[in-house]
DNA sequence: TCTTATTTGAGAATAATTCTTATTAGAGAA
DNA sequence: TTCTCTAATAAGAATTATTCTCAAATAAGA
């Protein structure tokens, strides 16, 4: 919970009980989207504007908060972790997962460094590993 | 013209106008969105439904003749490119470019033989490449 | 406690996409 | 070629996700 205030003001924002919901939410669900986070919410406790929530999640993510990630399968999702990270995608459902890998960066960091691409410069590379899970 | 026909009738699709010129425009525009197909037509000759684009963009994209890019600024574009490729995203426009790069498709396919993800069988990997155009 | 800029709620507005149903038109059969 | 039947399309209503507007509420520093 204090962990919860101290993300917000460290990123200069306002203490609110709607953003320290949303953020909670946004750690308790894998890769929530903007309804999930909305049921979350209106399940446990108080009630919420739909409104608020797309703006609160607007400026997670322009703070840096939280990242947004896009699937086949429309509806945007929000991820809140931090560390650079790519994401598993189920073929046949709405599963993602993260996945960490600093070897694989490592590689993509020389292989890149070696290869320039024309007239572009890299800020991020992120991979769609698109697949199934097995059990 | 008679390619386009070739290549709906390589899927069993039957040949109309409408699939003709969806399929044309994909190829005629860059990653189009939806919308930039119904207006590349409209400003063309014929009137189309928007329906018909949306239903017939399915019906592209499960024969596979065409695949579906999601973008972090929403809306779902689609691209006619077949063979493996990644994307370079403007960080701060809509611009997207493909990019074809197999020595990097190799030492992927290299690492995933070695380093396996446990639980998951990868079927495609693509790379989300954001950052800056050059001029 | 007071003040002020920010944030939120409520619901209307917009945009993208899907759905429904009647009509039309490919494409193989005759 | 013409016929027949199934699949495709048009038109617009319906749904869904997201954004916008503005008045009211509230966090946080003075």
């Amino acid at each position: 919970m204090t962990d919860i205030k101290n993300k917000l003001s460290e990123k200069g924002l306002k203490i609110t009980p709607q953003r320290m919901s949303i953020l909670e939410a946004i750690y308790s669900i894998n890769h929530p989207t903007a309804d999930d986070i909305i049921n979350f919410i209106r399940q446990k406790h108080s009630n919420i504007a739909t409104g608020t929530v797309y703006k609160v999640l607007d400026t997670f993510v322009q703070k840096g908060l939280i990242k947004k990630i896009t699937t086949d399968k429309d509806v945007i999702r929000y991820d809140g972790l931090l560390i650079h990270h790519h994401h598993l995608h189920n073929s046949d459902s709405e599963m993602i997962k993260d996945y960490i890998d600093e070897e694989l960066d490592e590689i993509l960091t020389e292989y890149f460094k070696k290869k320039r691409i024309e007239n572009f410069k890299i800020e991020d590379i992120s991979l769609q590993i698109k697949g199934k899970f097995l059990k």
